[in-house]
DNA sequence: GTCGTATATTACCCGTGGGTAAGTAGCGTC
DNA sequence: GACGCTACTTACCCACGGGTAATATACGAC
């Protein structure tokens, strides 16, 4: 699939074209208007419109609307698995590679199709779609769980319940998908760092140091 | 608002019977699947068959299906508040009380309405109700936000950005309601000790101790 | 240029489910 | 034991929006 051109709606100023761009075009869009005003609240319309084109034409590229929320989440995921790759190559001790996955899944929430995942009602999905989905969504927690055992292991993480431990991580990273507004308050990236430091704080074997200074303490 | 009695629909077994035991019934019915189903594929005949009566009957009881959705809303946030008030008057350090607010949040998240708070799409709640909640919300973001204050003032907790601590703790305890189910695994309160300890290992200013043993390491 | 195809449009259908109007029946009251 | 109020039911409406059938048109090919 595609990078986008300038503006979603550009991909349909011909008719002749990219098919997967112009998928990537309506996916952009929904995700936008998903997250704005709610899966149900959008209707297939208000997509079309903003594409500038009509509501029969999206049938060309999505069999439904259920099946453009399933895109929305492929994508996500697929910037997930992204980085997923890379840290696995990188390697390192685990410490080291779950405070990269910290990072890079903060990089993630902050994007719309990141932020499609964890605020999309699941429950609009397919059975066999939803399967699809929680599969790639556990395959991601079990990459949690597995740095944190191999921290565990070779001794840079203290002994925790890995289980719970990946739990709550995911919680606090996710969760960073309801509150960020890009352009205010911090960068994705300065987030990723900041996340990447004090979520592990507690869990890392090596003393404690004392918190970076830099980007602190907005009491 | 009483206590429902032994299931829900009993309390429209006869028909003169405490309205607000009744309004109860009927909220917890919905909760469950609402929590269940998503609220959409949620229709008022299921709530109302559950319930044993017919849909118009709910309307007795509540003006619209968004208004059953504010109710569990509103619940949800009156558990919060009763920790809250607990917490307040119990007093102690900054620290303490992150970790008694920690320890209360968790169980609230193991309970229906309290995931309602965070499964539920805010968005089909009316723009007043949005408001009503968005509201409590963020006060009690605002706790969290003034724990992590104080204890960084009487110096039992780490200097660290406020705002962003307070969004990763909120999250980390959120996601409990995404992944919790009854009757499986740890307990509520098991889930709440675990998370006041290890969520604030890393803020601790006092040493960190090695973790506790008893329920640890299911590697 | 004209033909064929993919792409988009116009016009429409219709299932769904929230909500309501009118009528019925249980229960307390006197 | 008749009355009246409230709770509840039956029967219905209808707006909404996802999805489709039939039709028009831009673009590439030759």
């Amino acid at each position: 699939m595609k990078k986008e051109p300038l503006s979603p709606q550009s991909a349909f100023d011909t008719r002749h074209r990219d098919r997967d761009q112009k998928r990537f075009a309506v996916l952009t869009t929904a995700a936008e208007l998903f997250l704005t005003k709610g899966y149900h609240l959008t209707r297939l319309d208000d997509v079309a419109d903003r594409l500038h084109i009509t509501k029969p034409a999206l049938y060309n590229y999505f069999c439904s609307k259920h099946d453009i929320l399933l895109g929305c989440h492929m994508l996500g995921h697929d910037l997930i698995d992204a980085s997923l790759a890379e840290i696995e190559e990188a390697g390192g001790d685990g410490l080291t590679r779950l405070r990269a996955l910290i990072r890079a899944y903060a990089g993630v929430m902050t994007q719309p199709f990141g932020m499609c995942l964890i605020r999309l009602d699941e429950h609009e999905l397919s059975p066999k779609a939803l399967a699809q989905v929680r599969q790639r969504r556990q395959s991601v927690n079990e990459r949690f769980e597995a740095y944190l055992a191999q921290g565990i292991e070779d001794e840079s993480i203290y002994l925790c319940d890995v289980r719970l431990t990946a739990f709550w991580l995911a919680g606090a990273l996710n969760w960073i998908s309801r509150w960020y507004k890009a352009g205010h308050g911090m960068s994705s990236g300065e987030i990723g760092d900041y996340f990447a430091d004090n979520l592990t704080r507690g869990l890392s074997r090596a003393g404690i140091e004392p918190a970076r200074e830099g980007r602190l303490a907005a009491v």
